[in-house]
DNA sequence: AAGCGTTATGTCCAATGATATATAACGCTA
DNA sequence: TAGCGTTATATATCATTGGACATAACGCTT
């Protein structure tokens, strides 16, 4: 429920070495693994393509020493996947860091918000940061 | 000769309302544009075309109340860019957010760089990589 | 008047990113 | 053994982003 929807406020990106991060889309998705048990459920709880969170899954299992994430191939339940201690750990971790980083941020988000455009255009425009450097 | 700062460390996105953020890309641009005092210059100094810099510049002027930006066409020097006092003082606020976050943030940075994989694969190379986000 | 570098735009195209679709393998259950 | 839902993976298609290029206007200098 709480993943995927674009909360204002500060956003994090944790940059550990070249290639690797982790972002809220990441932890969004660890967490709905833990509640749905399964990538091909989380995926669609948030919608996004089962390629795309396997694929996530992937990445981040390989970036750190062990796997975030443990899957399973068939059973009762035809499979599923699971946390391990490290996932849980780095999930809860980003979302320490993010809660942190709003608190001790709040002032100076204050002061921008209260900077920006009366006029909420959109429309044709739609989308937001493209400069990912 | 890679201009492109990729600084380790959290990187900050700061969402103010759907559709507008500002992200570390806009506040380099904005202080290369104070640098160079051009948005084509500061488009070359980061290796971003012009065109991109300047729908950039476009985005931030009219998602505030006040343009960031002022630009003069023409002129001895054929025309230039500079900053506004708001485009001064939203950059050195970014910088300001950035720095705080990266200060308080700093123990759980070192959590996690601790949990890396040894292995630091795909070095100079840059073809690894099959997903971004 | 010609020239220069820049702002300001539009149009086209390549690269990238994400989705859709198609299988195969798996291991439990009925 | 057949069936189910899932992991795992390849391939093809669609969407978005960004770059290359072209052009005009501008206003100062020579």
């Amino acid at each position: 429920m709480k993943a995927g929807n674009k909360t204002l406020g500060p956003r994090l990106r944790v940059v550990l070495d070249t290639n690797v991060a982790i972002g809220p889309g990441q932890v969004d998705l660890l967490e709905a693994i833990v509640e749905t048990g399964s990538i091909s459920k989380a995926g669609r709880s948030m919608n996004m393509s089962y390629r795309r969170a396997w694929l996530l899954v992937q990445r981040m299992n390989a970036h750190f020493h062990s796997p975030l994430v443990e899957t399973a191939k068939g059973g009762n339940s035809g499979g599923g996947a699971r946390l391990t201690p490290l996932g849980q750990d780095i999930a809860s971790c980003y979302r320490q860091m993010e809660a942190r980083a709003a608190e001790v941020l709040e002032p100076e988000m204050e002061k921008l918000r209260g900077l920006l455009a009366r006029n909420l255009d959109d429309g044709a425009d739609g989308k937001a940061d493209p400069t990912a450097s």
